[in-house]
DNA sequence: CATCGAACCAACC
DNA sequence: GGTTGGTTCGATG
């Protein structure tokens, strides 16, 4: 669980969610380009729920910078895509060579798990 | 493999 | 307060 020092308290608290979308984004960046997440494994880092997970990336404003066509299923499909539709996301992961242009699903492979990405 | 239901919680109304 | 999501996981057929 990622925890904030509050000074004016002395104390730690939770983070908030423009925080939380702050570290998520800095996550994504550390995905090497071949490779993808899922929404659990990061949901694990955070230390929210994977349902969390996937409004931050909804509200992401900058899909150039923040990668978060990087995202996918536990199960290895690709999940949803508010910028352009799943269609995007596909074409993206496509490019990126993390699927084959027949494909609907990522190979359990290129799924990092959390640890792989982050060690605290 | 497909469907189901529960758990999750910020945002929006 | 109730509903709605870029989910997940286990159970069941």
């Amino acid at each position: 669980m990622l925890l904030y020092w509050d000074p004016e308290k002395n104390m730690v608290r939770k983070p908030k969610f423009d925080e939380l979308a702050d570290a998520a984004y800095t996550l994504l960046q550390l995905i090497p380009i071949g490779y993808v997440i899922s929404y659990g494994e990061l949901a694990k880092i955070l230390g929210v729920n994977p349902r969390i997970v996937g409004r931050l990336m909804a509200i992401n404003e900058n899909p150039i910078v923040i990668p978060c066509h990087r995202v996918v299923y536990s199960s290895g499909e690709l999940g949803g895509y508010s910028r352009g539709g799943a269609y995007v996301k596909k074409k993206l992961l496509v490019l990126e060579g993390v699927l084959s242009r027949d494909s609907e699903r990522v190979s359990r492979e290129k799924i990092l798990s959390a640890k792989e990405l982050y060690d605290p």
